[in-house]
DNA sequence: TCAATTTTGATAAGGCATTATCATTATCTT
DNA sequence: AAGATAATGATAATGCCTTATCAAAATTGA
């Protein structure tokens, strides 16, 4: 991967431009809105070496295949619409999570995603 | 789904015991623990038939394929090992989640993970 | 502009979890 | 106990997402 192409600024300008993360099918969606011909198998191809400069983070939801946003965000979270099925980033992190785990073990991380309907389908 | 088999009841079983939720390959090596002939897709259909019967509830955890645990706990949340891969329940829930969402959003539910090692990993 | 080389798109193939198939075995009713 | 029928186990098939294949098109350097 060191040409410059279309596809590939397509695909990146619509990762960085949307303030949510991706699947590849709205990664294929919106830079088709850019670049009429791309196929998927190129916004595979182009996400998984983006993931792997680490200018990709891929955001795993319960359930859900995973979606890609940009790295290098503050820490954050995310809300997933029932209904549009949209993930939204949100602001904040409970405090005292590491009090929630049983005596011995040992909390490194951790995940919230809230459940409801954005504006748009409330 | 009607007649009482000891496959069944070694599933059941296995699933109520375990005090954490159980992959489908964990709930087919505990059930053998109990019985020695029983195939995986005995494990998948009774899961789905206890499923069906608001016996069991599944749990998805990001990024992994679904667990199950006894339905009508109380409302809680999980903590994965990052070694054993294991899912424990965790007591606990943190508050003003709501208040968490952009202006707009309704919040109806919310899951939290926690990550790290289990007491007997770490 | 042109040849060399990379990238692309369409789609076949792969991986993995789950479900369907079906002959055999177990359960239930009489 | 015996027949009727549901359940099981082994495994093939499915479904979904992701990756590989490869001829055609695009990019790059001369």
């Amino acid at each position: 991967m060191e040409r410059k192409t279309v596809q590939r600024q397509a695909i990146r300008e619509a990762i960085e431009e949307a303030s949510r993360p991706l699947s590849p099918q709205e990664v294929l969606d919106l830079a088709r809105a850019r670049v009429k011909r791309i196929g998927i198998a190129t916004v595979y191809r182009t996400i998984k070496s983006l993931l792997a400069e680490g200018v990709l983070k891929a955001v795993d939801l319960p359930g859900e295949p995973p979606r890609y946003e940009p790295a290098g965000k503050h820490h954050h979270h995310h809300f997933r619409c029932r209904t549009c099925n949209k993930v939204y980033e949100i602001e904040g992190c409970p405090k005292d999570l590491k009090r929630m785990a049983p005596r011995g073990f040992r909390v490194e991380g951790h995940d919230l995603v809230l459940y409801g309907l954005c504006a748009g389908c409330a």
